[in-house]
DNA sequence: CGGGCCGTTGACACAAATCAATGTCCGTGG
DNA sequence: CCACGGACATTGATTTGTGTCAACGGCCCG
């Protein structure tokens, strides 16, 4: 098994440090955790449906979807991971997998191993419990794509979900116009969105009406503010902006 | 603080171990929590937006949802709970509500401080995985539900929201016909589907024709494998059927 | 050169929202 | 005891957002 440390698991630690506290020797542990490479290309399932597992997924590099589908087939993508996500960090505790996960782009990931995480979370409370609040995090999200998707219409949805991976990606919004790589197309957009390709295809019209963009993908953004307006976006559910001094440690 | 252990506090227990493995010792330390009484009227926030809090809150009777709104102020809940869940167990790790909860019926609550539970959870690694665990299976549940938001219609919606409150309630669904009570207006269901209170209404019509009706909040299922086929119902996201020797525990 | 994937567009169909009115039940107060 | 108001449920007429169907164009790559 590959040990490719410092180089590959530093950014999830910074995500887990930006809202749990954790000591230099636990910290040092995540780094320490062994991993495995793996390529997956577009559309190619690496987690299927009923499969249970024996490592999570961190990615490196790509876009990878949760997938979900009702019995007619139709899909729907009920998250999206980017650099930096565990999309299967909760598989340490329900190790059956409810949804598939699958790369949207050619994607880079590195397999942890489900012991060697319960081993540090089992020796590290303060590392248990900032997996389980990454993953409530998630949880987060989830919710909010419910609304998303129960109470907004086609703009709204849409431009929210820009919205959301714009701030995912921590592109600097300040300094209009922005412009960040979605890598996705128009159809797996409507999977993410709960409409149909055609319909995506009108909306981001209306939606370049407004200054946004998302051609060959790549989404540009004029005005934010009005992106944030149509899209009826608050971020504080993406708890990314939490100040060094509201990060919690619940174990001392 | 009162404690009202066993008698109160046993539900909860039996819920977190039809999934995980707990010593004696450590279902000791669960009944053990203290708590606190709160009864909560219809309608009542008992979390608000944005606040902090210090405990969580277990049902013991009533059903309760979680709510969520878009600009327009119109509603979604994302999420029901019955008496044995525990709606805001993710406050342990993140404190800070971004969603609300409210009573859909008059409720009794158990709170629970999330010192109380911090303690467990830090002294015993296989409580906090046990609890790591459930509020993962009520993540399950949230994406299962955009799936249903996203690509079932609104006769396929509804009729999956009863097949999922039926399995919740444990209501034994081979010896048709069924009934069980759901507390809640079909102004609340439309809320949790992402429809019009109207178009509920004439949902509802629709699915008393394949012998489901609900009236004065009761549910009475006729047929439950024709419910089960409308609603594209597949309870394995429920982990409610998970064989005592299948059940979990990652620390030894 | 040809075939696929992706995006685009138009005509039309349909599910659900909207608007509005009416009915029923129930608790409350005159 | 009845009148009233309010919450909830029901129904019809109409509008509208989104889906469906179908055709076509651009582009990449074998």
């Amino acid at each position: 098994m590959l040990k490719e440390r410092q180089a590959n698991l530093q950014p999830f630690l910074d995500r887990l440090g930006s809202r749990s506290l954790l000591s230099e020797r636990e910290q040092q542990r995540i780094l320490d955790l062994p991993v495995r490479v793996r390529q997956v290309r577009p559309n190619e399932d690496f987690v299927s449906l009923g499969q249970t597992v024996d490592h999570s997924c961190y990615v490196v590099e790509g876009l990878v979807g949760r997938f979900d589908q009702n019995s007619r087939g139709e899909r729907q993508i009920t998250a999206l991971h980017i650099p930096g996500d565990m999309p299967d960090l909760h598989s340490v505790v329900q190790p059956t997998a409810t949804s598939a996960l699958q790369a949207l782009s050619t994607s880079t990931l590195l397999q942890v191993p489900h012991a060697a995480l319960r081993g540090v979370a089992g020796a590290h409370p303060a590392i248990a419990e900032a997996l389980w609040r990454d993953c409530m995090v998630d949880s987060m999200v989830l919710a909010q794509w419910i609304v998303n998707i129960g109470r907004r219409d086609a703009l709204s949805r849409v431009a929210h979900l820009l919205c959301e991976m714009a701030c995912r990606y921590k592109v600097s919004v300040e300094d209009a116009p922005v412009q960040f790589q979605l890598a996705m197309t128009q159809n797996q957009l409507a999977d993410v969105t709960g409409l149909t390709p055609v319909h995506v295809n009108r909306t981001l019209k209306k939606l370049a009406a407004i200054g946004t963009t998302f051609r060959n993908r790549v989404v540009r953004i004029e005005d934010w503010e009005e992106l944030v307006r149509v899209g009826d976006f608050d971020r504080s559910y993406l708890q990314d902006t939490v100040r060094p001094e509201q990060r919690i440690r619940i174990v001392q």
